[in-house]
DNA sequence: TCACGGCATTGAATCGTTACATCGCTCAGC
DNA sequence: GCTGAGCGATGTAACGATTCAATGCCGTGA
């Protein structure tokens, strides 16, 4: 900076006002800077003007899986609210892997970053509490804020599975079965509640639950060949998927063994991940509001970062939508919508 | 630092040493230091440390679409290979949008990573110029290298072009259709260059080209809709599509309009997104090794931030490859290949 | 001519580290 | 008995910015 500041003709510290006070500097002087910050390309360390400040002006984004499209909206959002309180963001993919989550965690914080949006996974949230302790705030993204604590941004999984079932069941459909796993994963429990919920408001429909080790296509393909190979008097006339890339792989080997999808058995999906709207038999599925989760998350962070006074931790439920695709109405209309762009 | 060094009972350089140099101290006084850092919670500010040593320790890696599963294979692929060097790793997407790239490498350039690797838009690279000129590294990916400047990593383009145009060929297809753009797109050209190579080598076989002006599912739709109301004299028998996205709009047009594919027609893609395996009819796609041009990408970056002597700038090109699924032969067996896990 | 107020500018202190020269000791080798 | 190397720990000087109190400069009005 001493460099830009003797070849301007100024101090040091009016370098720094052109940078962060600009309306401080005659126009001469701002002038001159300029062009001195031009000549030598000088691009400002933001090390120092982090360690002199206290703070960056970053912001963190740990998200479980940027494979999966519902967390690249997620990211999507955050960055168009987080252009907006001129913060920059940087992204970390944790990859379903709790060390690597941990780890990213860290490094935000060391960073010092001025504040984390967090898409986790399931479990306890510690590495998030500990750089909450450092008084740096965190916001969680699909999943629950802690009272008092931080923030949080969910969608109502358990009204999306009602939504899935009440939809077949509307359908006339009376043999349910719900697929998903592992249980323990608080999503695919919330979802099978909410469907819990709309078979009891419907007498005379029948659910089955049958949990799968994991939410992968391989895993939904097992699924569709179990079902496929089952005396037809013990099949299902619908199956509610925890995620789509499970109902991809079940209607796959359902339709692959002869059975019609959605007139025999109809598949509903969760998640509408791009892929979805593309597959063989288009997936019904229950859409979440990725794109505005982020834009709510970056704007409760930036709340938080901001100290606004009035400020309390909270967390923002949003519902879910039905798409009903052909998996489970034959005569349904494809949706206009694109596939990602590729960008070559 | 200070403060656990007071409650270590060690000077502040002793704490220093603690974290960058652990085997210059005893035993003891490791242990000592140790307790009082968890006592603390004290966490190392990198800001501080980034100054001081002139650099960081992270890499930034700058993606031109992180909705494209291509460009998070390669994503991985740089992670996987980072952990090994001890580098961190910050994503950042520019959304195919020349001005957020510009503004990540600039972010990048404050905040002193370590070195880049740049998954670029087609265009001038003078943003990567700059940053190269501050003496930080930046390596490409999916797009060339400058001699004695930059390395790059990129896929034989004109190559993957050849093998789709010549397994149409081989399929015993004479009149082929190359339906991609806009044109200008370097890979595009480079795509259409090798389907005019496979053309020429095989007399009697005749090429089309239809510019479309980009590569998503709904100009896919539109060539599809296109080639479909077209006099059946005047169909192709073979469209080699520019990428995976287009292949599946026109796909899905052409079976609507009850053309019969691969039979009447048989279609290509390019990229092996994930999708595409799950798609209405699989598609025959050229595969790109992402995950291992991260890997690449990172090992060049290893070599110029470690200094390496003997290192010199390369560009390395790899072969893609082509996978037969249904679009062109009706009998291929569809891969046994997950779609991305779905984390939740 | 001079005091005055208002602004732009300056300079010193500070942020939390790292790097490195240096300290006081011990011990082996001659 | 002397020398020199090795050891673990220490203290100081950067690193490149921000911040803020102090200063200088300006035109203005008396």
């Amino acid at each position: 900076m001493m460099d830009v500041a003797l070849r301007a003709g100024v101090s040091h510290g009016t370098v720094s006002n052109f940078f962060n006070r600009p309306q401080l500097l005659s126009e001469a002087t701002r002038e001159k800077v300029a062009q001195a910050v031009a000549d030598l390309a000088f691009v400002p360390n933001d090390a120092a003007r982090t360690l002199a400040k206290g703070t960056g002006n970053t912001i963190g984004v740990v998200l479980v899986d940027i494979g999966n499209s519902f967390f690249v909206d997620i990211a999507r959002g955050v960055e168009s609210a987080a252009a907006e309180s001129a913060h920059k963001l940087l992204l970390a993919n944790s990859d379903v892997n709790a060390q690597k989550q941990d780890d990213y965690l860290e490094l935000f914080d060391e960073t010092r970053v001025r504040g984390i949006i967090l898409a986790p996974l399931d479990g306890e949230q510690d590495g998030a509490a500990r750089v909450r302790s450092h008084g740096r705030p965190v916001v969680f993204v699909n999943w629950p804020g802690e009272d008092d604590a931080s923030c949080g941004v969910i969608v109502d999984e358990e009204h999306g599975g009602y939504l899935a079932a009440r939809h077949l069941i509307e359908l006339g459909r009376t043999t349910l079965l719900f697929a998903g796993g592992p249980l323990t994963l608080h999503a695919v429990a919330d979802r099978l509640n909410g469907v819990r919920r709309a078979i009891d408001e419907a007498p005379g429909v029948a659910l089955e639950v049958l949990e799968t080790h994991s939410l992968t296509t391989r895993a939904g393909r097992v699924l569709g060949h179990e079902l496929a190979i089952r005396p037809p008097a013990r099949q299902p006339d619908g199956v509610v998927c925890a995620a789509d890339s499970l109902a991809i792989g079940c209607i796959e080997q359902l339709v692959g063994a002869g059975i019609r999808v959605p007139e025999d058995i109809a598949v509903t999906g969760y998640d509408n991940n791009h892929y979805g709207a593309e597959s063989a038999v288009p997936v019904t599925t229950i859409a979440q509001p990725g794109h505005e989760m982020g834009v709510i998350a970056a704007e409760l962070l930036a709340e938080e970062v901001g100290g606004l006074p009035g400020h309390t931790h909270r967390t923002v439920i949003l519902k879910p939508s039905l798409l009903v695709r052909k998996s489970t109405v034959a005569s349904a209309v494809p949706a206009i919508t694109d596939a990602p762009e590729t960008a070559r």
